[in-house]
DNA sequence: CCATATTGTTCATATCTTGAACTATTAATT
DNA sequence: AATTAATAGTTCAAGATATGAACAATATGG
């Protein structure tokens, strides 16, 4: 809940920030900010000439119009400022930077294994930011945070990582302040799951959609829940442990302490191993061909995973699901096969329809995404830069 | 999100809604108002004076203070202004008035039976709320609004009732435009257990836990969460339907179309119906002192609502349950059983803990808390009344 | 009685948005 | 080619609001 009063100064900054939060979505007139925004067309100048005194906002050109003067199409300035991304993986480390249309302007890449210590990791990662920064030229008074992508548990809240599974050496590892000792700057760390889900609604499936989870399969299954755009983290940041829905009162044990978990049975790795195949894409190939073997397994993946996605679904009241992960080789079968059972199993589909759709990221997006969250900070900020422009 | 620009209009509103919020929540002086909101002292005491003037505020003593001036508390004026309720339940219907402090005012009540057709049961509700408000000298501009409260689904947005069970003559009954024809009001409609867990964060266990499932036991098993003080409705109006959990995927089929959902092991008909016993008191009162019989009987019902609330837990990331209904009678047992399962099968409370409580509401609560969403809205609007006091 | 601390008020000032009038630009019409 | 009408964008005085500093009002305690 709001528990701040609101002065001129915040007024302003509220409306500085509604305005490049449209125009960041896409470029716009003036005229038709003050439509949507209901400010008059006054203050959407002032605003905006303000923006583009500063070097945040230029004119690209006009528009087609039936009548009257065309409108300017205002935008964003991509190179206004950058913003780091640290993606950690299992197998590799990423650090890149972005322009603020989350456009790659670089990116250095290390195998996690090469490095004997956190220390060593972390000494590793501020060098190469400050290397690859200053071979591009940027200053860090251009650069608006720094986002570290991580696999989960992390507190985000206190910048710690956790304890992810096959990700013992960065085991309570405080990264955030560890970096922020190195860098004056915001610093952001953030579970993959969440950073997928945002970069998806920002360019991808998630669209229009009002409440969407976003489902990430991989070693476990994990989600996340766009709720307007805005990411649901629960009390603890821990919301959408979608992979420790119990699928089976009675089924194997899982490490999490439940029974029956869905991980234990629609992972790639739980797959393989019940059912001796090699490669999933032969698999998916043979489903199509109308090989009956080949449709089972289809079909019991479908069947755990419309297990816990129903359960989902009567908890969120969902009306989009978005898959990301493996599975997305000929995804269409998979996907009406989960839509029907997820359709005949849950009461919400008799009133409104719930989308299953295969995520849009293309395969840079998971680096990417590491500065999703400091570019969505970045816009929606309370005080966004009123220095003069460099 | 936020897609309207502010003004020095909404500033003020949004001001004043935030200090009346302050209040309403608990009496607190013009000081302590500007150090929580950061607002100056200037401003509070221009927005405080003007409220007073208006009628709605009024300053009700000074508190003890170590030294200096004693400050002066502030506090709502109740009667400055009602909320009507209509609560429409499958055995009876009831119309009431409450004040600005959900405090009942009056209240009639009528067997649903006595009704022969939803028109006439709209008749006799639109008559009594005229009735009711005439003998208290009430009028209509002193009404805030009419809150109903229904058995779901319901279309909340659009203000229909849908399909609920056992409910059959209210079934597409617009109800709220009927009766917004008679009384030229805001009027909502919303399921109970929407408004009983408002209810319940205003003044019962939820308190200050930040995402907390409210769960009502009765015919079904519904629930509602309470994020940061916001209900979370999902898409359509339809989360929470914990009822529908399948806690069996070979269970008995439900009429939703899954399998073993939460709602055919553990609501209190289900389990009259596997155990056979009359009086759950007599069950509770025996397993108290030792009786494996029944014990088991609330072994069953723990093993069953965990397994259902589990999943709540994981999707939500809650750190507290707060169970309303039936089973409130000596229910330390079985939340500590519930606590117990719920603890060792779930990820999340070995990060943080997941508090599971009895509902704090009393027995009239179900009635009286169909203003809730009235009140909330009156309280948090935009444009708060700016009439001159009457 | 005086020093000190805290609450609440007053008013000139600064900042912001607004609304009306105005300029700029374009397509359609005459 | 001139005119009309519509739309986009700008300017500026007016109006509304919160602020901050000075001040008034209480209260405590030595």
């Amino acid at each position: 809940m709001k528990t701040n009063g609101s002065n001129a100064n915040t007024l302003r900054n509220d409306n500085r920030a509604l305005l490049l939060h449209r125009i960041r979505r896409q470029p716009v007139s003036r005229a038709q900010l003050a439509k949507e925004t209901g400010m008059s067309k006054s203050a959407v100048t002032m605003i905006t000439n303000d923006l583009i005194a500063e070097g945040q906002l230029r004119e690209i050109g006009t528009m087609e119009s039936r009548k009257g003067r065309k409108p300017i199409l205002l935008d964003i300035v991509p190179d206004f400022r950058y913003a780091v991304g640290v993606s950690l993986h299992r197998k590799r480390i990423q650090v890149l930077i972005t322009n603020l249309k989350a456009e790659l302007v670089g990116c250095v890449e290390e195998h996690t294994e090469r490095f004997t210590s956190p220390e060593v990791a972390v000494g590793w990662i501020c060098r190469t930011i400050r290397q690859e920064l200053e071979r591009r030229r940027i200053p860090l008074s251009k650069v608006v945070g720094i986002g570290i992508s991580s696999p989960g548990p992390l507190d985000y809240r206190e910048g710690v990582i956790l304890t992810p599974p096959n990700f013992t050496m960065f085991h309570h590892l405080p990264i955030v302040s560890r970096i922020r000792d190195e860098f004056p700057l915001p610093v952001f760390l953030e579970n993959n799951a969440v950073l997928l889900a945002m970069a998806e609604y920002s360019s991808g499936a998630i669209g229009d959609y009002r409440n969407t989870l976003f489902v990430i399969m991989s070693h476990g299954i994990g989600s996340c829940l766009i709720r307007e755009g805005q990411v649901f983290r629960g009390s603890g940041g821990f919301a959408g442990e979608l992979g420790h829905i119990s699928v089976d009162p009675d089924g194997r044990p899982c490490p999490c302490g439940n029974r029956g978990c869905l991980e234990q049975y629609a992972t790639m790795a739980a797959l393989k191993e019940r059912f001796g195949f090699e490669n999933y894409a032969d698999v998916v190939d043979a489903a199509y061909r109308g090989e009956g073997a080949a449709m089972e397994i289809l079909e019991y993946q479908a069947r755990y995973l419309a297990a816990g996605l129903v359960s989902a679904v009567n908890l969120f009241d969902l009306d989009a699901i978005v898959l990301y992960g493996e599975f997305n080789y000929r995804p269409e079968l998979l996907f009406s096969l989960l839509s029907q059972r997820i359709h005949q199993q849950s009461l919400i589909t008799r009133v409104h329809p719930v989308a299953v759709l295969p995520s849009q990221l293309g395969p840079y997006a998971d680096a990417v995404s590491s500065t999703a969250v400091v570019l969505n900070q970045h816009f929606s900020q309370k005080l966004i830069n009123t220095e003069a422009p460099a």
